[in-house]
DNA sequence: CTGTTAGCGCGTTCAT
DNA sequence: ATGAACGCGCTAACAG
């Protein structure tokens, strides 16, 4: 409520006197200082946003764009938006969430008329239509999330290619040989949500050059039980699982296992990679190669603001390295007899 | 990019001509209004949101304060979030998330500097602290949830209490005699968040009323089998149960009642009320009172967007009345052999 | 009734 | 440490 001016008056120096005392970016003399900090308090005076930022030419605001599909896991998303918030403020910016329908039409109006300083774009497609938006506005950007062509972006993300090197690593390491990847849901294939793409590609890839069996099965949580199933007809030797897949799938799969009597983690080990979600109060602790949402949104935000105040963003593509939890559900298995 | 001053060069008028002729406020000749808004296209010009504000005093944001806890459901929450911020986009406003652990700063900040033009609160408890702060900041705001003193506040909420009459009601119909609410959490209990409270208390009040045998659990998603136990040994004539409790137990439920030698909706009917996700693809399809985001948030930010613009917001607490989705979870039972 | 001039809102920052 | 210009759009008051 109270202004600037009211502030000036009070401790009895100029308007500027009060900026510099309080912004600091001029040096005030002791008493001064003390005098308009105090009279500040007093006022409990806040500067208007809006002067702030008419003047300054920064808002402090950073917009996160998340766009909601109905196959979106809203809880991964809400952990995201969460993070990215958490990591913002300790930036000194708050969070405008963009989720409407039309992302492209909040990205290009927050940016055009300054209301956004960054941009934060969350749940990244391989060819994302915010994609070429962000080459065309004069607006800061980072991408938690790796589409196909990174010309010119800021991307940050889990490194999924070594999460699946990683995971396939650790099968074989305790003596598995017939390795299948259960992936997210064919509709998320379609839309072509980058990051299941990416480690199922590298699964292929890394497992067949380790000489193993192995299969990608895409279920959704209905049909869970069905392709399981499935999977154990067309491989019946399978030792080893590695899911990267939704909740809903996870968490089924240990019953479903169960039913066709496969024990876990003796007949069959189980690897969760690369998921937003805790694994920790499944019927069976998964040994898991997190998705850190709050490590991948700390480093985004430090990005975006490292761009927005100018500071030089070096690279355009930024891996977290994976890390690997233990919990139990991988374990050695006696060398099988070679050639039956 | 562009400022008003160049579109109006461009047109040939003056800086007024432009704002009038783009906002409407004032008639302008049908000529010239369309060569601005010629000019103002070709330039891609858009107002500077901070000027903008700072000239009509309104930011066109609105904060939603989100607090969340380890045990809030954050899909659930995702929901209201989004929900919230599709309604503002209607009314022409944006909104800024405020998840920090300190809600309380977040909103003193927001108001204090009219950062926001108004609050949305949301995931209400009885004795919510944001509820005091409301009461001493001038901004609008809404709750989305009802806390224990609405004394001078605005408050949007599901009818809990009548739709706790409408679950017991539905069940004594179908001949059900002895029937259990499966409440939420101990945490969330302890927290004291209002509508699990509101919930429960109104259904023992009416469940006593009526005359039926009855009893109710707070298990977590760990304790469900537990709790469900001993809530049949407790009443072995159990032949109702009204859910109000998280994704995680719910889903459960069927599942540990068949484990039991209890068949749904048979020995068994079941009513999910007052939860704000989908039960469409449970193991059995629950007839259900749903916790309606998309109506409760349009609400809220209709009767925040009508404080803010000083249309007189009538009453102090506004709730929903329940509706009742039938997905035969709930089957009529033959009148039982009376007094054995 | 249409268009213009002028002043405002409120911090920030340069020049003195 | 201060006065004054500035950022940019809105709108009341005035003129044609």
């Amino acid at each position: 409520m109270a202004s600037i001016e009211e502030v000036a008056r009070e401790a009895g120096v100029s308007i500027s006197t009060v900026s510099y005392a309080l912004s600091g970016k001029r040096a005030i003399s002791e008493s001064t200082r003390s005098r308009v900090q105090e009279a500040a308090q007093r006022m409990g005076y806040q500067p208007k946003a809006s002067a702030r930022m008419l003047a300054s030419k920064h808002s402090q605001i950073i917009a996160v764009t998340a766009p909601i599909h109905d196959d979106t896991d809203r809880e991964a998303h809400m952990s995201f938006a969460l993070e990215v918030t958490r990591a913002a403020r300790t930036h000194d910016y708050d969070t405008l969430l963009l989720v409407h329908d039309d992302a492209i039409e909040g990205i290009r109006r927050t940016a055009a008329t300054s209301l956004a300083d960054g941009i934060i774009v969350l749940d990244v497609d391989a060819n994302d239509e915010r994609v070429t938006l962000a080459r065309t506005i004069a607006c800061p950007t980072v991408f938690v999330g790796v589409p196909s062509d990174t010309t010119g972006l800021i991307c940050v993300d889990l490194d999924f290619e070594t999460a699946a090197e990683m995971a396939i690593d650790r099968l074989i390491e305790a003596g598995r040989r017939s390795i299948a990847l259960i992936s997210h849901s064919r509709e998320v294939i379609e839309r072509q949500q980058n990051f299941p793409l990416r480690f199922s590609k590298r699964f292929c890839e890394y497992a067949a050059e380790r000489g193993v069996e192995f299969a990608v099965i895409h279920p959704s949580a209905d049909s869970t039980s069905a392709e399981i199933s499935a999977l154990l007809e067309r491989l019946p030797s399978l030792d080893g699982l590695i899911v990267n897949a939704g909740p809903e799938v996870a968490w089924r799969v240990v019953p479903v296992l169960e039913s066709l009597d496969r024990t876990v983690p003796e007949d069959i080990s189980i690897i969760a990679a690369g998921v937003p979600y805790s694994v920790d109060r499944f019927p069976i602790p998964f040994d898991t190669i997190p998705l850190d949402a709050t490590a991948s949104c700390e480093l985004a935000v430090q990005m975006l603001v490292d761009q927005i105040e100018k500071r030089p963003a070096p690279q355009e593509v930024t891996l977290i390295p994976p890390s690997y939890v233990e919990r139990g559900s991988v374990r050695r298995r006696p060398p099988a007899q070679e050639g039956g």
